[in-house]
DNA sequence: AAGTCAGACAACCGCAGCGTG
DNA sequence: ACACGCTGCGGTTGTCTGACT
């Protein structure tokens, strides 16, 4: 059979609505299998995916406990916070942001960073317009994870300031919480889902289901210390008010 | 109104770790 | 003990969108 080509770059409706049925089918874990057997048209058309990308836009994006919009001031003290204590440990990071995903804390870190980078930048041309040497501190590869290790006064890369010991202040002004204009599209695929398939259940298909459990989902699953209780955000809600989905069309 | 820029978000890639045969 | 496959993580890049000029 010839291989049909992996399909690469944003995810369209319908590939979200049919990873959504196969994860529902399958778990949340088996990444590859699902991308195998997705792509061998069970579903009526196949999800031309690897693994790798299904896991990620399932993770990152369709996953019904995700939060989104802006962060609060809280989740970004928090992140400050651990990340001073943590380095880039970003999937780490977010065990302790419930609803909040690595690459989200990942994007938003590289956005803070840039914005100091570009802050520091302008108030050393101001205080003193010598040329060249001044961005020395954000272009050179200072990007070793250890947060105690490789940080001198001055000089972190942008990426990774290991927090805030420079008296960076989150005060953020920003707090508006999610929902921020974007009409998340997942709704709609809830929804859609919702309505298809109205009176069969998501989370309990006959299929002896391996990871559907979100009692113990791994997302926010907490580690060690401190644990925060998923079942108390979003995350549960959203799955009461969502979770009603089948696949056995 | 059009063009430019910056921020936010989405997605891919490479690598490391882990489990299994 | 080793090889292999799969999953997860971190880094990076591309795209979209809203704000600003």
């Amino acid at each position: 059979m010839v291989q049909q080509e992996v399909r690469k770059g944003p995810w369209t409706e319908q590939e979200d609505f049919k990873l959504v049925s196969f994860v529902g089918l399958f778990g949340d874990r088996r990444w590859d299998f699902i991308a195998k057997v997705s792509g061998l048209k069970v579903a009526g058309d196949s999800l031309n995916r690897t693994g790798k990308s299904c896991r990620l836009r399932w993770v990152n994006y369709l996953h019904p406990g995700l939060k989104r919009g802006k962060m609060t001031p809280q989740e970004e003290r928090l992140v400050l916070e651990l990340h001073s204590k943590w380095g880039n440990r970003w999937s780490r990071i977010a065990r302790k942001l419930p609803g909040r995903t690595d690459n989200e804390i990942k994007n938003y870190w590289r956005t803070l960073m840039r914005k100091k980078a570009q802050d520091d930048k302008k108030r050393r041309e101001a205080a003193s317009p010598t040329p060249s040497s001044v961005d020395s501190s954000i272009s050179s590869n200072n990007h070793a994870v250890d947060p105690h290790a490789s940080k001198k006064a001055g000089e972190e890369s942008f990426y990774d300031t290991g927090g805030h010991g420079n008296g960076m202040i989150i005060g953020s002004t920003q707090q508006q919480d999610q929902g921020h204009g974007q009409g998340f599209p997942m709704d709609d695929i809830w929804k859609d889902i919702d309505f298809s398939e109205e009176g069969c259940n998501f989370s309990c298909p006959q299929v002896p289901s391996p990871s559907w459990e979100y009692s113990s989902d791994p997302l926010w699953v907490m580690d060690e210390e401190s644990l925060f209780c998923p079942m108390s955000e979003p995350y549960f809600s959203c799955y009461a008010q969502q979770g009603s989905v089948s696949l056995t069309g």
